[in-house]
DNA sequence: TGTGTGCATTGAACTAGGACAAGAAATGGG
DNA sequence: CCCATTTCTTGTCCTAGTTCAATGCACACA
């Protein structure tokens, strides 16, 4: 009785509830302790997680070793490689890495694969899930090049207000793509006002 | 027989030469003149289209009025607001445009369902192509931020060494989010090598 | 055949943000 | 409860990229 997973993955397909329990069946609860590495790049990613309780970071270490943040996860999001193509066999370029206690809701890809195939409409939610998941990056894309550090920052803060109490300030930089120094500053500015 | 499109799609998931037919009844040809606006901001995008020939770009406009391109789309790509969810009525946040006489083949969202109706197959090969978007579109986040101007106009050339031959200096510049006079210095530092 | 309009180039002056360094504050683990 | 380590702040100097303006270029079109 997964009733907070059932509610993501009902809110554009809706299931009954003899589908709902043969997704119970396929996915497997799992603690994980804070900082730990789930997925490190070149690893093959063999899970697609749903956050039931904690946070999660996912992100590339780019050529000079500085690391970026791709995503943040929190309860109610789905972490994993999910831009990873279970058919063709690359290895992941991102690393992910638990910052806080977590609690999850795990597919290993066979029975993500047993799921589609006994209840097809699984297939179209999380086509769709992938969907905004491509809607919610081109966004940060579009954010990314055309605002500056201050208007990143604020959109940060209302896209994610859990955010900063939970995570180093030095984490939402990196996701925003600027030194930590000078988010200080933008933080400094702002206080001010 | 739409062969490049069926090898498109064939790429990740096979079908059977009946599934094909289904698709081609499905789809339409359809010529689109240069320059033509295809979807503006703020419509409902109502297709979903695989570009034959020619060239198009998809496109926001900031809160300044400059454009920022999001993607170019030549042969063997989509196009459309493939994040747009036809679950949730949302008007599109993105312009699309053609910028050589264009040939497509397009889906409407009704004969787009009435396919993964027919052949539930589909809903997966369309996932997977959402996949590789997802992925394309990180991958391009992460150049923008850890690359400078220099790099990452040298890794677009590796992606799209045909797109330079065909389109206005500025197009790229807007693509990489950097000014058209950077680029032109970019381009004369690298040409003296 | 000229001419206008949009495009690329170059240069000069300016600015947002980075790199580095040093100190202050917070956190956490024994 | 204390020490060590990490995190945050602040200042100074520096650079990549912007903005603005002038010039040259090319090709569409009358």
């Amino acid at each position: 009785m997964n009733t907070a997973l059932h509610n993501n993955l009902s809110r554009y397909v809706s299931f009954t509830d003899d589908e709902l329990k043969v997704l119970d069946a396929l996915i497997k609860p799992q603690f994980i302790p804070k900082r730990t590495t789930m997925l490190r790049s070149g690893e093959k990613c063999n899970f697609e997680a749903y956050v039931v309780k904690g946070c999660v970071r996912k992100y590339y270490i780019d050529a000079d070793g500085n690391e970026l943040i791709l995503q943040f996860g929190v309860e109610d999001h789905w972490v994993g490689d999910i831009s990873f193509n279970a058919y063709d066999d690359q290895p992941s370029r991102v690393f992910i890495e638990t910052m806080e206690d977590s609690e999850f809701l795990m597919f290993d890809p066979e029975s993500k694969e047993e799921l589609f195939a006994r209840v097809p409409k699984f297939e179209r939610a999380f086509r769709i899930l992938v969907q905004r998941h491509l809607a919610s990056t081109q966004n940060r894309l579009f954010d990314s090049v055309s605002k500056n550090a201050t208007d990143k920052y604020l959109e940060f803060l209302r896209l994610y207000p859990t955010i900063p109490q939970r995570v180093a300030q030095h984490y939402i930089a990196s996701y925003l793509g600027i030194s930590p120094e000078f988010l200080s500053k933008v933080r400094a500015r702002l206080a001010k006002h």
